[in-house]
DNA sequence: GTCGTACATCGCCGATTAACGATGATATTG
DNA sequence: CAATATCATCGTTAATCGGCGATGTACGAC
């Protein structure tokens, strides 16, 4: 399934930004991850895979939750896949996608903030 | 400096995505939020911006930074402030920006997993 | 084998985006 | 006042993106 390996290991990459400046050799796979959760469609695709009871789902239960058609799921998931944000499985004649919930994790961690007040 | 509210509560919404679903309604701003952030220089001017000492930079300070020009910084800086991830202050001859901390935290709150094991 | 189903990939098109140079707005300085 | 500096906006261009229909691939049923 050609899984690309992520530059950077995402359970040590980075340090909270509001802490210190993102390297510029880091920015691109963190902004990569934010760039596949920036539409709306996958976002939602993301969050439903994420909290799948299961901790999966298969693309027969995403597809008929949005107004759009098959080609168009299929396009928003692989963009989650190549962003490591998702991991998919075939088993028979369904695909499984469940969510990586280390990357997310780790990108939750980058936004780690200390609120005022 | 017509300052767009935001459709959503910041520190309201949502739930995080391994918790629940994201609902429609919210995705769309969630989604700009993250866009916002899917670009190594806009990610990297807001780390700056978060990281800053004193919480505020001036944008002399972040232009030189990169190779591009001013015109091209301000547009990722204007992203920034529309996404609500930024505010702008203008002193003098310079300007100043710090980052919205409750709109960071929010959106680490959305992100935020148990990692197994 | 032939069908039908479930997803993925391909190719195309309209809309959006990142980058630039040129220009404009605002503030300080002489 | 004119001149300079900082930053935003305008207008353009090349590239990217989201959506679709058509096609391809893998699997189960027959």
């Amino acid at each position: 399934m050609s899984k690309r390996l992520p530059v950077l290991d995402p359970a040590t990459c980075c340090a909270p930004i509001a802490t210190a400046a993102v390297p510029a050799a880091a920015a691109g796979d963190l902004a990569a991850a934010f760039k596949a959760m920036g539409d709306p469609v996958r976002l939602q695709l993301l969050s439903m895979i994420a909290s799948a009871d299961g901790g999966e789902v298969c693309v027969c239960d995403l597809t008929p939750a949005f107004d759009l058609t098959g080609p168009t799921i299929s396009h928003h998931l692989r963009v989650l896949r190549e962003a490591g944000l998702v991991d998919s499985d075939r088993r028979g004649t369904w695909v499984w996608y469940r969510a990586n919930r280390a990357k997310l994790a780790a990108l939750s961690a980058v936004l780690d903030v200390a609120v005022p007040g």
